[in-house]
DNA sequence: TTGTACGCGTTATCAA
DNA sequence: TTGATAACGCGTACAA
């Protein structure tokens, strides 16, 4: 890096003081129009650009926000970045990004450094256990902004969606298509999202007096691949799966077509969610919808309203409704003549 | 943000100077075992986390990094990002997400951000057009590297993948299963990759003396599907689509469906950015991969080689090769037996 | 209207 | 082995 041209540079070249010229390329009053433009032409000559580290340091705040997630090439999150990084730019903040690969030692350790950066808030995906570490970061002024799970203990401003009662409503529709074995496909326990979609789905099944068929080690496509063929493989298998998200749902996907079993003739199918492409396989899949752009744009908002004071009250926690949207895969196309009015439930 | 905990403050309860504390937390020599003891026992009391902002001002660097990108919500932006992120991190540097809509403006104003934070390099997915302003940055000391488009007239580090030979292998494809009208679901003709990709798809016409049929305003889904209605409604319509890029391949895929044409059989397909449900669409799409992760990686490398003095020289232009993913909607299957050899051929 | 002096938290220089 | 002091670039308080 060169020496950067600085405000004593401005000022020498104008023949004017760096206060004079801190004045002018803030804006501020009191400055004859002839200096102004004495400044302004050096400023351009020079090529002067104000160092916004140095307006850090002396207090300003750094102006940048972290988001943290799992990682950002699952559409989940990346639907949600895209939102986050349209509020924080236009709120005139930096966005830096952080993967923590569900890894709590990694989160904490870009935590770590967002600290030490003085970042001023964090839209945090928080990694399965352990985040008492926050505790100090929230203390020592980090504002921090939950999406997708809660921190527990902590009282943090927080993004939920409705997990247990989205999950519900996908389960009551296979059951009320006369399904009475239905597959959970799902991922590791340790998971907020996983325990309160596993929830929903055993209320419903408790409710029809079904039993659970549950896999849980699901947490990525492979690994759900996997899952669902021991499910199949049962010795009574299900007549319908439900799959915790997109990734259990295109590794369920995957064994289907290996088995050679029609979706959803053979089984049927319907997934946590929902992606562009569910549209466009065939058959088109019967997904729960949850709003990401909205999380991603309603964490950042919530965020910002902390760090410009607009908001000072209680730990604000919001649940955004989901949607089931039918489409082929849960054999809806199917019986849509004789049960017509079952198919608006949602 | 409360008032942190500095030097001073562990200098003043550990009975030092400030510049002791320094040492120890820099890990430097000429530290009796004894200070060195009573230090760190005051900055674990007290909380102390050294101030990087301070750091950067002092002249060590930002150690950050910027991802300039048109849309991290399109899968083949998000794969570079992951990629950039992990190698970012690893080299201890922290990541800013920019997206810039494919507007160059957008792109200068972030960028302008991007300098004034003193961020250390810039990995650019350069929008269309204009970027003469980058001349100023770079000569300021930015080290730039793009990515997927080349930058022209500026002598930056440049990852690039086979665009045109990629293009031509697939219509050499399309063309030995005997397709005579191949039409071109293009995007705007300003963009690097699409440019390149015509010309991949125009030479191999012309080499068998085909007409081209291209229609270039499919910059997103919606409208590629618009596009891909007009040739299909041609009074000789094509027998088969060349899409540019993952979303025209959406687009037509969907305009396709809406018509009720069976691919292959009533149209073939091969799409120019291979995507993880390309495997599970029905039919299962013939695409041309590129390598993303591999762009990522390697542009995010070239950038900290510069940046950490490890290369000084000439600017550097790698092309990644690309590859064709033979699958269904090429009609490859249909044909195998009787073309096996022909199937061959990448 | 303009300028001087100080502080932000750190590292670097040089002296003790 | 230690410490006082000066940068780094900027904004603020206070004078002039």
């Amino acid at each position: 890096m060169k020496r950067q041209v600085t405000l004593h540079d401005v000022a020498r070249d104008a023949g004017v003081s760096i206060k004079t010229v801190s004045r002018v390329v803030n804006g501020e009053e009191h400055v004859s129009p002839g200096t102004r433009e004495r400044v302004l032409a050096s400023v351009r000559r020079l090529g002067y650009r104000p160092n916004e580290v140095a307006r850090s340091l002396k207090g300003g705040g750094s102006r940048m926000l972290g988001l943290l997630i799992a990682d950002i090439s699952n559409p989940f999150y990346a639907s949600i970045a895209k939102a986050v990084e349209d509020e924080s730019r236009q709120a005139g903040y930096s966005l830096v990004l952080c993967a923590s690969s569900e890894d709590v030692d990694r989160e904490r350790e870009y935590v770590e450094m967002l600290f030490r950066r003085r970042l001023e808030g964090l839209l945090l995906v928080p990694a399965p256990n352990g985040h008492d570490y926050l505790r100090r970061e929230i203390q020592a002024g980090l504002v921090v902004v939950a999406i997708d799970r809660p921190v527990d203990g902590l009282g943090v401003d927080t993004v939920l969606v409705e997990n247990r009662s989205g999950t519900y409503a996908a389960l009551r529709h296979l059951i009320l298509h006369g399904h009475r074995r239905i597959g959970f496909v799902g991922a590791e326990h340790q998971l907020y999202t996983v325990r309160e979609r596993l929830a929903g789905y055993e209320q419903a099944l408790r409710e029809s007096g079904l039993e659970p068929m549950v896999e849980l080690d699901a947490p990525d496509a492979p690994r759900a691949a996997a899952a669902t063929r021991r499910l199949l493989e049962l010795p009574v298998p299900p007549t319908a799966l439900f799959c915790v998200n997109n990734l259990a749902t295109l590794g369920a996907l995957q064994t289907l077509r290996t088995l050679g079993l029609r979706v959803p003739e053979d089984v049927a199918l319907v997934g946590f969610d929902d992606f562009e492409l569910a549209e466009l396989l065939h058959p088109t899949l019967t997904m729960v919808r949850q709003p990401t752009e909205e999380m991603g744009r309603l964490g950042a908002r919530m965020l910002l309203e902390r760090l410009n004071g607009e908001y000072t009250g209680e730990p604000r926690r919001v649940v955004l409704p989901t949607q089931l949207m039918l489409r082929e895969s849960c054999g809806c196309r199917r019986n849509i003549d004789q049960e017509s009015e079952r198919c608006t439930l949602p």
